[in-house]
DNA sequence: GAGTGGTCTAGACCACCGG
DNA sequence: CGGTGGTCTAGACCACTCT
C-alpha cells in the first residue's frame, strides 16, 4: 500500500497503511483528510459488494488495526457514512450496512403523508413490466451503451385502499438482468435492487410540477381529466454516484400531500 | 451553577460547570450528554439576543475555559449547531451567528428553480400588508393570546420578469410590534425578522398539493381560472423552536419546478 | 461479564486567515 | 506571524446489548 498525507499529525508512531484513492466529489484541491480516505476504503468494500446490506462491520477497534489508523479516524470516518445513511450504528451491538427496510422507504423515500403529517407506505394494485427501447434523454441520462434497452415498469398504488399514484420507472436493462424473473415485482422495489442487484439506492432528486391529469392519468386515479395533480420527477442515485433510476409519479393530492422539511 | 451528570468521563479533574438545562427535543430519557448541555447554553444566548446574528463567537478555547470543559467538548457542541446551520464555522477566521444572508435564503427556504436545475431569487412585484383577526386555527398554531391579532401579507414574485409566485404570510402581531413601520417591506423578509425582532427563522416544514388556480390566482399569475398550481403550505420556525410564521404561495410550475434533495 | 459504540479529556500538528 | 478551526492520536470511563 502506498503511504500519503503526511500530514500525519499527532503523537502518532503509525504511519497510515492507507492508499491515497482521492477523489472525494465535492471537495476542493489541495489535500484530502485521512479519515475520508478510510470513508473512502470502506464504501468501496460497500460498492464492490463485499459487505452487503444487512452486514455487521468490523468494530472500531478492529477496523483500527487492520487500516492502521487510530480509533478516533476509523469512528470519525463511520460517522461520516452514517450521517449519509450508507451505515446504521447501534451502542452495545455494532455498525451495521444500511437496508432499505420498510422504515427507511418510508421516512428517507417517500415524502407522501395524510393530513395529519403521518406516512403510510402505498399498496401496489397494479404493476407491469416491459422491455423498450430508451429515449435519447433517458439514454444519456442512464449513461446507456448505443442500443441497450430500458425496462419500463408502470404501478398504480394505493393509500388506505384508494388508488392515488400512478408512477413510470425506468431503468437500464444491462444493470438490471433478468429483471422479469422477480415478476411479479415487490412493493418495496429498492429492496429488490440491493438483494439481486448489487445497487444500493441512497439519494434521489426530486422536481415537483402541478399538471393537468390525462386521461389516461383520470382513468387510472379515478378522477376528472384535467384535475390538478402533482407530477413528481425522480432521479435515484446508487453507492457509487451513478443515476440509475428515473421515475415519474402522478399523485392526487386532494387527501395528501408531499411534506418537505427545510432545514 | 448546579452539576450534574458526574457521569464525567477521562482522565479530567474539571468537574464541568454547566448547569443541566436538560429537556432537549427528541431525545429520550435517561441521560444528556456534556455537550448537549453546552449547546444548549450557547443555543440560549443566541435564543436572548446576547449574540446577534453575524457576530463572532469567542474562540472554542476561550469558551473551554469559561465553561469548563475541554476544547473537545466544546468543539462537539458548535459542530451540533453547525451542522443546523445556526452557526458557520471558517478556518481561520473563527465561528459567526449565522444571518440570513441572499445564498442561505436561497438555498435552504426557496426551493424553485429552473429546468437547468439553477436557483433564482425572485423580485417583489406587489407587497400588502394590512392587521387583522386571525382564524381560530391561525391563532392556535401560532399560539396567539386571546384577541390577539394577526399581521397579513401578501405578496406577488417574480422569476425572470414573469410573475410566477403568488404569497399570503400571516404572523403574530405581538412578536412583529410595529411592522408596518418597514413598509415596503424588503425582498429578503427572514432578514428583516431577525434584524429588527430578534427572531431568527431555522427551520420549516411545507405541504405541497396540486391544485386548480382560483379566479383571483388566474388574475395575479396570468394564467386561466382552473390552471394546475402548485400550492406551499409553509410553518417556519424560530431558535427556540417556536412556530413564528405561517406561509401559504401558489405557483405556476411551467418553466420552473420545486427541488427536493432526498437523503 | 465481555464487547460495542458514545463521551470526555489532553495534547500535538496541520491548513488557513488576517494583519 | 499569531490565532483560528480541522485533523489525528491516545487513553479513560460510560451506557447499552447480548450471552
Amino acid at each position: 500500500m502506498t503511504d500519503s498525507n503526511d500530514g500525519n499529525g499527532g503523537t502518532g508512531a503509525a504511519t497510515a497503511s492507507v492508499s491515497s484513492s482521492s477523489g472525494r466529489a465535492g471537495m476542493q484541491l489541495g489535500y484530502t483528510p485521512l479519515y475520508m480516505q478510510v470513508r473512502q476504503q470502506l464504501l468501496d468494500k460497500l460498492i464492490s459488494g463485499e459487505w452487503q446490506p444487512g452486514t455487521l462491520l468490523p468494530s472500531e477497534q478492529q477496523l483500527s488495526v487492520q487500516m492502521g489508523v487510530s480509533q478516533g479516524t476509523v469512528r470519525k470516518a463511520l460517522d461520516a457514512l452514517s450521517a449519509d445513511r450508507i451505515v446504521v450504528r447501534h451502542q452495545g451491538r455494532g455498525t451495521f450496512v444500511a437496508e432499505h427496510d420498510q422504515r427507511r422507504t418510508l421516512f428517507q423515500f417517500f415524502k407522501i403523508a395524510d393530513d395529519k403529517g403521518d406516512r403510510v407506505l402505498p399498496e401496489t394494485v397494479y404493476s407491469q413490466l416491459k422491455r423498450a427501447e430508451p429515449s435519447a434523454s433517458e439514454s444519456r441520462l442512464l449513461g446507456l451503451r448505443p442500443k441497450g434497452d430500458v425496462w419500463r415498469i408502470v404501478r398504480h398504488r394505493a393509500l388506505k385502499g384508494r388508488v392515488m399514484l400512478s408512477e413510470q420507472i425506468v431503468l437500464s436493462a444491462d444493470r438490471f438482468p433478468g429483471l422479469d424473473v422477480h415478476v411479479p415485482l415487490p412493493n418495496n422495489i429498492y429492496e429488490l435492487y440491493e438483494r439481486h442487484f448489487v445497487t444500493t439506492v441512497t439519494r434521489a432528486a426530486e422536481q415537483l410540477r402541478a399538471v393537468a391529469a390525462s386521461a389516461e392519468d383520470a382513468d387510472v386515479l379515478g378522477c376528472s381529466e384535467h384535475m390538478p395533480v402533482l407530477q413528481i420527477d425522480r432521479q435515484a442515485f446508487a453507492l457509487n454516484g451513478a443515476l440509475v433510476e428515473l421515475r415519474r409519479s402522478r399523485c392526487l393530492t386532494e387527501q395528501f400531500h408531499y411534506a418537505s422539511d427545510l432545514r
